[in-house]
DNA sequence: CTGAAAGCGCTAACAG
DNA sequence: CTGTTAGCGCTTTCAG
C-alpha cells in the first residue's frame, strides 16, 4: 500500500529557512530571488539552509503578491481526438507557442477543452488567474471568453481573427487567408478552367469562412460561376465533398479545396470517378503540409506558416504580459506552391 | 493600438462584494462556494453584487488557504513532434486523463517539456503547487523528478515502470508488457517458426524494455536464438531495423517488432527485399492501433488499452489527492490479437 | 545591507 | 444563520 501524502507533510517554508540560517524572511526572499544586495557570506548561509531543508518556494503565495505566475495557457477548444489528428495544425501552433515561451522562460500550460464542462473548467482557470496570458487557437463560433478575459485584465491574443462582434478589440494574428486563395483561385483562371469549384471549411471557423470568402471574391471579377460544397477540413469530408461537386456539376475543371487535407480527399474521389488530375481537373489545396508533395498528384497548394503563427501569438502576449503596447491585429503572408496537380 | 491592461486594472475583491451586498467576507464566500447555510435573500443580494461588479475569485489567494487547485498535471517528456506524431499512445493517454479528470471536474493541465529547460520549469511548476497531483507519461530514462515530487507530498502517478532504484515509492500503471509479448512469441513458435527476430523499441523506455525481456524470456524456453535489432518506435526506424535483420540473418522467419509503427515500417523493408508475409516472414506487432487493420496484410498485434492506462493514472491519482490509500501498481491486461500477418 | 511590518485575497474555525 | 478573527506563504516598502 502506498500512503498517500495529501500534500500535509510539513514543507519548509520562507520562515523555517530564516530560522535555520538565522537571518529574517525577507533575507531569505531576497537571496532566493536572485538579489544582488546581500552580503556574500549570508547568502552561502541562506542556499545552505534552503538545500539542507529542500525549500521550494509556495507558487501560489508568491503569485499573490507579485500578481504574476510566468506561465501562458495555450486553450484549443477540440476533443483530444481531433487535436491529435493527423492535421497538423495544432502540432505546427503548439510547437510555434513552446518554442518562444521557452525563449521566455514562461511555463505553457495547454488546456484542452472539447465538451461544455471543459469550456467552464478552462474559464474558471483563465479568469482565476492561474496564468499569466491566455492564447486561443481554432476557435468555434463566437467564443466570448476572449473578450471576457479581456474585460478582467488578462492579456489576450488569438489566431485567426475572433467572430462576432467585439465589445472589446481582441488582439489576433492570421495569415492572409483571402490574399491566398484569391492567388490560388486566380492561378486556376490564368490556366484557362472554366468551371472552378471549391469545398469550403466550416462556416463556424474563421478560417473555412474567409476561404469561401476568397473563393467568391476571385470569381466575382470573373464571369465564372461559383460551386461550392461544405466540408469540414477532414479528409473524409474532402472525399464526400468531392462526390456531391461531380454529382452537381459533372463538368467542373478545378476545384480549390480549404484544406489539403480535403483536397486529399478530393483526389481519391475524382480518381474513382475517373477524373484525371491536372488533365481533366485542376485540384489546389491549403496549408501546404508534408503529405502534400506525396500525394499522387503532388498538390499544388497554399502554403501558410503555421509555426510562426504560433511564435508570433506567443510573442505578442509576452509583450502585453510586459505593459508593452501591441499592433491590434499581425498578418502573415501565404504563398502560392505550385505543383503538378494544378 | 491596444493597450496592455497588464492585470493593474482593479478587480472586485470579496471585500468589495462584501461591502457591496452589505455583508461580511465571509458571507460572500460562503455564498461563492455554495454553501447552503445562508438565507436566500441574502443569497441573492450577494449574487446580485457579484454579477454587478464581475467578481471573480482568485484561485490563488484561495489555493493559499484551501491548498488545493483543482487541477491535475500531465507532463510529456517529449517535443511537440513526437507528442503529435502519428504514434496514438499520447493521443489514448490524453483522453483518458482527460475523460476522468472531466468527471471529477478537475482542470487538466499538460505540461509538455522536450528540452532540459522545459524539464527544469516542468520541475518548478509542479514543485511550487500549481496543481494537487502529477501524472508522467512516456518516461525516458530514470527521471528523478516523480520521486522527488512524492518526497515533497506531492501526489504522483506514472504510465509505465518507473525507472531507476526508487529511493521512494512511485506507484504506476502498466499493462502486462511481458505476458503480451510471451503470447505472441509463442504463438510464433506454435506456428513453426524457427528464426524468430525482434525490433525491440529505445532502451532508455520501459516499454522498450520490458518487450524486449518478454521476447527474450519466451526464447530461453526454446532452443531458438535470439536476434535483436534496436528501433525507437518509429515507422522509419522499423524500416531500417529490418534490413539490418535482414542482412544479420536472411534466412529469419518471423519477427515481433515492439511497436505497430515499427512493424509497418518493417513490412516495407521485407516488400522491398522480396519477403512475402506471412509465407516467408510472419510479423507481429504491438499496440493494435488503428492502422494495423490496414496494412498489407493486417497485423496480427498485442492489443494495449492504452486510454484505460489513462484512466487509470487518473482515477488512482484523484484518490491519492483525496488521502486514500492504493495498490502501488496496476496492471491492465493485453491481448493477441490474430490477423492475416503471422 | 538587513530586519520589521504590512498586506496580497481568500477560507475556516469560533463565537454570538 | 452571520460576523469576527486569524492566518495561508510570500514580497516589498520603509526604517535603521
Amino acid at each position: 500500500m502506498t500512503r498517500a501524502k495529501n500534500g500535509t507533510r510539513e514543507r519548509p517554508t520562507l520562515e523555517a529557512v530564516a530560522k535555520r540560517a538565522g537571518v529574517s524572511r525577507a533575507t531569505v526572499s531576497r537571496v532566493v530571488n536572485g538579489s544582488t544586495t546581500v552580503a556574500e557570506p549570508i547568502q552561502e548561509a541562506v542556499r545552505r539552509a534552503v538545500r539542507e531543508l529542500g525549500y521550494v518556494p509556495n507558487l501560489a503565495a508568491r503569485s499573490l503578491v507579485t500578481q504574476r505566475t510566468d506561465s501562458a495557457a495555450l486553450i484549443l477548444p477540440e476533443t483530444p481526438t481531433r487535436v491529435f489528428s493527423d492535421d497538423p495544425f495544432f502540432h505546427g501552433v503548439i510547437r510555434g507557442v513552446s518554442m518562444e515561451l521557452d525563449a521566455a522562460d514562461k511555463q505553457l500550460v495547454l488546456l484542452i477543452a472539447g465538451s461544455t464542462a471543459g469550456h467552464d473548467r478552462v474559464e474558471r482557470y483563465t479568469m482565476g488567474r492561474h496564468v499569466d496570458g491566455v492564447m486561443f487557437a481554432s476557435m468555434h463560433g463566437a467564443d466570448p471568453l476572449p473578450a471576457a478575459l479581456i474585460r478582467m485584465g488578462i492579456p489576450v491574443m488569438c489566431s485567426g481573427r475572433p467572430l462576432g462582434r467585439a465589445t472589446v478589440e481582441v488582439p489576433y494574428v492570421d495569415v492572409d487567408q483571402i490574399g491566398g486563395v484569391v492567388s490560388a483561385v486566380r492561378h486556376l483562371l490564368d490556366s484557362g478552367r472554366k468551371r472552378i469549384a471549391t469545398i469550403s471549411g466550416p462556416q463556424d471557423m474563421v478560417a473555412g469562412i474567409d476561404r469561401l470568402t476568397g473563393y467568391r471574391q476571385a470569381l466575382r471579377d470573373s464571369d465564372r460561376r461559383s460551386i461550392v460544397a461544405i466540408g469540414d477540413f477532414t479528409r473524409e469530408s474532402g472525399t464526400v465533398a468531392m462526390r456531391q461537386l461531380l454529382d452537381d456539376d459533372p463538368k467542373l475543371d478545378a476545384v480549390f479545396a480549404a484544406s489539403d487535407l480535403m483536397a486529399h480527399g478530393a483526389l481519391r474521389a475524382l480518381r474513382e470517378a475517373g477524373r484525371r488530375v491536372p488533365d481533366d481537373v485542376a485540384v489546389i489545396g491549403f496549408d501546404d503540409i508534408e503529405m502534400a508533395r506525396y500525394t499522387e498528384p503532388p498538390l499544388t497548394t497554399v502554403r501558410q506558416p503555421i509555426q510562426q503563427i504560433g511564435r508570433e501569438m506567443a510573442r505578442q502576449l509576452m509583450r502585453l504580459v510586459a505593459g508593452e503596447e501591441i499592433e491590434p491585429v499581425t498578418m502573415l503572408p501565404t504563398e502560392l506552391i505550385i505543383r503538378e496537380s494544378a
